[in-house]
DNA sequence: AGCACGCCGACT
DNA sequence: GTCGGCGTGCTC
């Protein structure tokens, strides 16, 4: 006799409670179609109402359960929707980062393809004549059956939006009283496109139907002549090109005269944009060699992490490109992550020049239904390649040959939402599950990567030459205190001031970098010392103002900049401080003549605008730009010779262990935009602290100095890479009681790491409040552990024990307990 | 997250 | 008695 199977299934709700797997039985007639990443629907609850969940096991040995087994109701898709491969990646993430199941399993499949539970609603048939009996409704019944009186049919998200209370209670009630009958209904936000194809049925003598039909049947006579001449027709043209109904095609279909079949249709996410054939450079020796040294990985099909440390403008691209080329000679497939997706439009249209259509695209600008699309061209083998930001990483291919990380430093690889997943580190997972090849590339790596190519972990491949032999453009660094002492408070050093006018007679570009936007970074009052801060965060406001108005770059908050002083009522408000706003008002008072644009989160907002920038800039329709550091990556505008950085030192005095490293790293991208062409390039930087060695170090280009330099400093704090860093998180609206939980997590955390002896080498910091102490009306308090253990499994075993142990305990829906292992931003 | 169950006060 | 508000505990 056959045995009944049992799976693991993983339920698709957000709660913490349920962050675990049950054990379902597998009805025979199914018991093929289901195994590992299978989406199913299951009975769960007391109400056993249906729910969406996740195959992550199987044949599961039951001797003897404990429980009352249920049955997988309905298979909901037609190929198992995650891979082994990919489910296998979820229980790492989970234990890696300490997310749920369900938040790991989201990663791996597009958003808005889950189902929802919406249950319609309806009033019994013999409502009328129950009610005699039942006399006495509560006011709440009494609006809800007002409702379902007027509509037929309604869902219970829609009839919760039209009442004014919630009425999941009453529903129930009146489903006790056999008043009102539930059905279930799913939604879910995303659908693939469909198209309907119209045709004659087979066999059907049109001469015939057409006597049948009778006489003031002329819409349906227009039809079958209009089908009858130009064959299958899409729907969509039919009513266009004859103004017929639906109701008309029906009919139709009813009476065997026509077929419909539904087609699924793509969403093309690139329009009708031309594709210009890419030339195939000839490759450098240095291209050539690090080629051929990855080369022979891929074909013995052998897991190797390279580090490809090159100069900006050396040439990267090209090296990723032939790779790929190389992995899809082998029928494999690649997938290519960039930092953010809007900031390398260049390096995209490269990639569809070289590659057409064997690429699918991912990014957060795209619609549900065009990630959904793309998602669905890669599951089906219909691309080889996948480009995109973070979230790429999880591209479900089968046979991956190989990951590239485009400038590997960027810490918009580190997810900020559950999962706090890095993707160099799921990058890494997977390589190893495909015996394929990682790479990283930067001209500044992150100390983490240069560390492993020290230690043997990763191999290091070095590209020092820029294209054409490019010098490296000259750096300058100018002591801004010596300005002062020279009578000079401009915030442009005489040099700078120099130089732009130099280019602007040369006919040249230059780029003025500043990383903050707005106009005055904060307002005060002379006379009482009062700050304007947003209502919401301990946050200063900064003044933007082209639109005059105060705003909290942390959550949005407006508001009008006060006239007078809010808490002493003196006139003497004075804005301090500098944004991108301000030095473009400057520009322009300094250089009239020049043609002057500025590129930041303010200026490129409305879609479209960034490109357009981007164009009148190589269209030379631009003399100074002004931005952000979006104006530091990527973007090569080869007529820019000099490049200006305001204000170097800004992050440097951060209360964070990089704050060096991302300075270094912001220089030297920046200083990289200038002489891409032919002549060479210029760089100004301007600091009050030029004797830092982040800084003294990019002047000559100098990552190796920068890096022992800074490593010592890592290892004296012992900071990481010499250490792992975890950063707990309490946040709530309540500030005693983000402090009680955040005084119980520690003590716990305390006492729990010094029953297993790891307290010698582990240290905790806190609880106490975070830098950011209230974001968005939360108060925020931390705890930091850095720990020094080389296997970190136990630790993390204790500190998400402890956040169950609270979470249970206290049952707390006001306080937030968040966990980041390896944290980048710790404010 | 849902949902049931149990307890309690308010209201017929 | 019955409704509904709220805390508690469970979900294969």
């Amino acid at each position: 006799m056959k045995r009944t199977s049992y799976v693991e299934i993983v339920i698709n709700n957000k709660s913490s409670h349920t962050n675990t797997t049950y054990t379902y039985g597998v009805p025979d007639g199914l018991a093929d179609q289901i195994s590992i990443g299978t989406r199913v629907m299951v009975p769960f609850g007391k109400g056993n109402r249906l729910i969406e969940g996740y195959v992550v096991d199987d044949n599961i040995d039951l001797a003897a359960p404990t429980f009352k087994i249920k049955y997988i109701q309905k298979i909901l898709d037609e190929e198992n929707l995650i891979s082994k491969k990919l489910i296998e990646l979820c229980k790492w993430m989970r234990e890696e980062y300490l997310c749920t199941y369900i938040d790991a399993v989201q990663c791996v499949i597009p958003t808005g393809i889950s189902y929802k539970s919406d249950r319609k609603i309806r009033l019994r048939d013999d409502y009328d004549s129950m009610q005699q009996m039942n006399t006495k409704l509560s006011d709440k019944q009494n609006a809800v059956v007002e409702v379902l009186r007027s509509y037929k049919h309604i869902t219970e998200s829609s009839l919760k939006q039209m009442l004014s209370f919630d009425p999941s209670s009453t529903i129930r009630s009146l489903e006790n009283k056999n008043m009102v009958i539930l059905e279930d209904h799913f939604k879910k936000e995303v659908n693939g496109l469909t198209e309907k194809i119209i045709r004659i049925s087979e066999n059907l003598n049109t001469f015939e139907v057409m006597g049948k039909l009778k006489k003031n049947a002329v819409k349906q006579r227009q039809i079958l002549n209009y089908l009858q001449e130009n064959g299958a027709t899409q729907w969509s043209e039919l009513r266009k090109n004859l103004g017929v109904s639906a109701n008309l095609i029906d009919s139709l279909r009813e009476k065997g005269f026509i077929d419909i079949e539904i087609i699924e249709k793509k969403r093309d996410i690139f329009g009708k944009e031309e594709i210009l054939k890419d030339k195939i450079f000839e490759l450098t020796d240095e291209q050539n060699q690090i080629i051929q040294e990855v080369i022979p990985f891929m074909i013995n099909l052998q897991y190797q992490p390279f580090l490809i440390h090159g100069v900006t403008g050396s040439g990267k691209t090209e090296v990723y490109m032939q790779l790929i080329g190389k992995v899809v000679e082998q029928s494999k497939e690649a997938i290519v992550l960039v930092p953010e997706i809007a900031l390398t439009p260049q390096m995209i249209e490269r990639f569809r020049s070289r590659f057409g259509n064997q690429i699918a695209v991912l990014h957060s600008k795209l619609s549900l239904g065009e990630r959904y699309d793309e998602w669905n061209r890669i599951k089906r083998g219909e691309v080889k390649i996948a480009i995109g930001a973070r979230s790429a990483v999880f591209a479900p291919f089968d046979n991956l040959g190989i990951i590239i990380v485009d400038e590997e430093h960027e810490h918009t690889y580190k997810s900020e939402q559950n999962p706090k997943y890095h993707a160099v580190e799921v990058a890494e997972f997977r390589c190893k599950q495909h015996n394929a090849v990682l790479i990283l590339g930067s001209a500044t790596p992150s100390l983490e990567s240069y560390y492993k190519t020290e230690k043997g972990l990763y191999k290091r491949l070095v590209m020092e030459t820029r294209y054409n032999q490019n010098k490296l453009p000259d750096i300058h660094i100018i002591d801004m205190r010596a300005e002062l002492l020279n009578g000079n408070k401009s915030v442009f050093s005489e040099s700078l001031h120099r130089e732009i006018l130099k280019n602007l007679e040369m006919g040249e570009q230059t780029i003025l970098f500043l990383n903050r936007r707005g106009y005055s970074t904060f307002i005060s009052c002379r006379s009482c010392g009062y700050v304007a801060k947003c209502p919401h965060c301990e946050i200063s406001l900064t003044y933007h103002k082209n639109n005059h108005f105060l705003s909290c770059h942390y959550c949005g908050y407006k508001q009008n900049p006060p006239e007078t002083c809010p808490k002493c009522g003196s006139k003497y408000i004075k804005y301090f401080g500098t944004g991108t706003e301000k030095i473009e008002k400057m520009t322009v008072e300094l250089f009239p003549n020049a043609r002057i644009a500025r590129l930041d989160l303010d200026t490129t907002s409305r879609k479209g605008s960034m490109e357009k920038i981007i164009r009148e800039i190589k269209q030379g329709k631009v003399d100074i730009l002004i931005g952000t550091q979006m104006i530091a990556k990527g973007l090569d505008f080869p007529n820019v010779t000099l490049v200006g950085v305001i204000a170097a030192d800004m992050n440097l005095n951060l209360p964070e262990f990089r704050a060096a490293e991302r300075t270094f790293q912001l220089i030297t991208q920046v200083a990289g935009r200038a002489g891409r062409g032919q002549r060479l390039g210029r760089v100004i930087v301007q600091t009050y602290e030029p004797e830092h060695f982040a800084i003294q170090a990019s002047q000559n280009h100098d990552f190796v100095s920068f890096y022992h330099q800074e490593m010592a400093m890592r290892e004296s704090f012992s900071y990481p890479p010499f250490s792992r860093l975890v950063n707990i998180m309490i946040t709530g609206e309540e500030e005693a009681d983000v402090i009680k939980i955040a005084n119980e997590y520690a003590t716990e955390l305390k006492y729990e790491l010094k029953g297993i002896d790891l307290s010698v080498q582990d240290v905790i910091f806190g609880p106490g409040p975070a830098a950011l102490a209230r974001i968005n009306q939360k108060y925020r308090w931390q705890i930091i552990i850095k720990s020094k253990a080389i296997d970190q499994k136990v630790i993390r075993g204790i500190i998400n024990t402890i956040r169950s142990d609270i979470l249970k305990k206290n049952n707390v829906n006001n306080v937030n307990i968040s966990i980041d292992i390896n944290p980048f931003n710790m404010l």
